[in-house]
DNA sequence: AAACTATTCAATAGTATCCTTGAATAGTTT
DNA sequence: AAACTATTCAAGGATACTATTGAATAGTTT
């Protein structure tokens, strides 16, 4: 049993359990969409490019890790983070990275040197002037993760329904997108029509995940099944 | 080239690079030993009980993901981290597995649990009764290890050199023992012989990583070699 | 320069991981 | 119950990782 032997070694080897987890990239593209909210194997087989057997089976390794957890609700099995420690614990890999490895650093600038130059916002003075309405901040990610949990007072504007969301939109109004965080494309491409048809458009790199980490509020709209 | 592909496909596998220098036991150990302070290979792979070879190919993997840096200066080759982000990330990798690895909390027990039951010291007054002189706190790890950085006030009394430290010490005075960290034994030793010997002695679990981590002040004694 | 030392390199065998394929399971709908 | 669906299980070859061994490198001492 690996618990009689000598209990130092042991409790690297218990730790190591995490560090396989985080060991391949296709985990890790499904812990951040695990990050932005429950999700099915399908979904997130789907969303990261996977077979769905092949999902299933770094899903099983990620809940090995208790890093997931799986609910089956009918037909469809649902995962989500098993804790949210596990998110911070993503959050500290993905800041090491940017801060460690040239490479990552170099792939974010492509993402954000993207077409149109997006300007960065102010986090502080961004969420009182939604309030005060003088910003319209949506939420340019899939109607479900929104349902999950969003930045307060934004309204859920899913990439896809963009376009039939321009008549409602007044031309000078300032409008900040925001998506998964800093990888997600998402926003990028909303700003880019946005911009296209004349409005006044900004993205915010940060997604929820990021939004949470620095302590401000997360609203939820749970609706009835 | 791996950067002329998707780039969200490989910033997940740069982010794995990371994951796989965290995926095995002896990696993991060297870092925790690291965290402690800079140490040569032959150092490293006494204390993890790793061949020298071994230790080396480990710590140039930890190299390739710029966790580790190694420095020669004449024969002997340092390493230390590349970035006290490392030592953060160490931190939530631990974190994480002590709260949701059961494995890691058992193991965590058998150790606070051991033969004296160990008090658990007020960190906020600690310090200021070690100010006034109430209580005397020591450093139990080696005299390298306090050199590169211990608590202020504290005095080094490595484990291999307590006994001789016995006749100083007054049986009254309260003495408060730390190491490495909550899984290191030196400290556990050192108060299981003080005891016996008739001292009052305790135990804070926290090392020099969980101080820093903490905010609260490190000392370092550098010596001109 | 010769002997010695700390570290790294190179090759190897054993083991674990990865993704694919096809079948099995559990639950739903008809 | 039969057909269908989402997910998991099981087996396989390809690939990668680990620890060991012995040799090579770089620097020191004699």
């Amino acid at each position: 049993m690996s618990t009689t032997g000598d209990p130092k070694k042991s409790l690297y080897e218990q730790l190591a359990r995490l560090g396989k987890a985080a060991a391949s990239p296709a985990r890790l593209e499904l812990l951040d969409l695990l990050c932005q909210g429950p999700r099915t194997v399908e979904g997130l087989a789907n969303e990261a490019g996977l077979s769905v057997a092949n999902a299933s089976q770094h899903l099983r390794v990620l809940h090995g890790a208790r890093l997931v957890e799986g609910e089956k609700n009918g037909l469809f099995v649902t995962y989500r983070l098993a804790d949210p420690a596990v998110g911070d614990f993503f959050q500290t890999l993905r800041a090491l990275g940017e801060k460690r490895l040239a490479e990552v650093d170099a792939i974010l600038r492509e993402f954000r040197e993207a077409p149109e130059s997006l300007e960065a916002i102010e986090k502080e003075t961004l969420l009182n002037r939604v309030k005060k309405g003088e910003i319209i901040l949506i939420d340019v990610r899939p109607a479900e993760e929104y349902r999950a949990g969003h930045i307060p007072f934004a309204m859920s504007v899913p990439l896809k329904e963009l376009r039939s969301h321009f008549p409602k939109l007044r031309r000078r109004q300032p409008i900040v997108a925001y998506c998964r965080g800093p990888y997600c494309v998402l926003a990028v491409e909303a700003v880019k029509q946005l911009r296209a048809k004349g409005f006044r458009a900004a993205r915010m790199d940060d997604g929820i995940a990021e939004w949470r980490a620095r302590g401000l509020p997360v609203a939820v709209s749970e609706v009835s099944k």
